[in-house]
DNA sequence: TATAAATTTGACAAATTATGTCAAAATACA
DNA sequence: TGTATTTTGACATAATTTGTCAAATTTATA
C-alpha cells in the first residue's frame, strides 16, 4: 500500500532525475520534494496537479491518492477513525443524492 | 442526516438555554457556538468533548460526528471525494493490521 | 580513498487558515 | 412596544502550513 509520497518517488527515480529538477519545475526547494516524498510534507493540491502533469500520470489518480493520504492524516491516532470514515462517506453519498437541494 | 451543528442545537434547545449559557461553559463568545450550530465554524475537539460532558452524551458518538464532519468539509467539492474516502479507509485498515510495524 | 553529486535535516521566516472578540443588526416573543 | 436571543460581519490573535537556507549526511564514482 503506497503512500502519495512512494508513488513520486518511484515516478522521479524511474526516470532518474534528481530532486532539484522536479522541485525546480514545481518552484519549490528541493528539501521540501524530499521531505515530500518521505512523507514529512504534504504536497499542495497544486503541486499534485504539477506532478501528474510532469510524469504524464493521470490526474485524477494522484489527486485521489494525495487527499485520501490528508483523510488518513486528519484521522489518524483517533480510534474511531474507521467509524468517521464510513459516516462520512454515507454523509457524501446522501450529499451527492440530493445534491443542490 | 443531522450535522454535528444540528445535533448540538437540538441537544441545547431541548434544555432551553440560551447560546450564552452554553458559550460560557465553553469559554468562548456565543457568536462561534452560534455558527458552530449553524455549520459555519468547525468546533475544536476540546469543544466538542466539553459539549459531551455537558449534554450527557457519550463523547465519542460527538467526536465521530464531529471528525466525519471534518472529513466531509476535507473532500468537498472534489468529485472524487467517494473514492478518496474508500482509499483513504483501507489505508487505515491496512494500518491497524500492521499496527506499529 | 577522495571528491562530487544528491539527499536529508533542522532552524527559521513568510503566508495562510483557524479561532476568537466585539458591537451592531436582525429576529423572536411577552 | 421593549426585552431577550440570535445572527452577522469586521477585525485581531493564534496556530498551522508552506517555504527558504545552509549545513550535515549519504551515495556514487573517478
Amino acid at each position: 500500500m503506497d503512500s502519495l509520497g512512494d508513488t513520486i518517488r518511484k515516478l522521479r527515480e524511474d526516470k532518474e532525475l534528481p530532486l532539484r529538477t522536479v522541485a525546480a519545475f514545481l518552484d519549490i526547494d528541493q528539501a521540501i520534494l524530499s521531505k515530500i516524498e518521505r512523507g514529512q510534507r504534504k504536497p499542495t493540491r497544486e503541486q499534485v496537479v504539477k506532478l501528474a502533469e510532469y510524469f504524464k500520470v493521470k490526474e485524477n489518480d494522484l489527486l485521489v491518492a494525495w487527499l485520501s493520504d490528508k483523510l488518513v492524516y486528519e484521522v489518524e491516532d483517533e480510534d474511531m477513525a474507521l467509524k468517521a470514515l464510513q459516516l462520512a462517506e454515507e454523509k457524501v453519498k446522501y450529499m451527492a443524492k440530493n445534491k443542490g437541494k
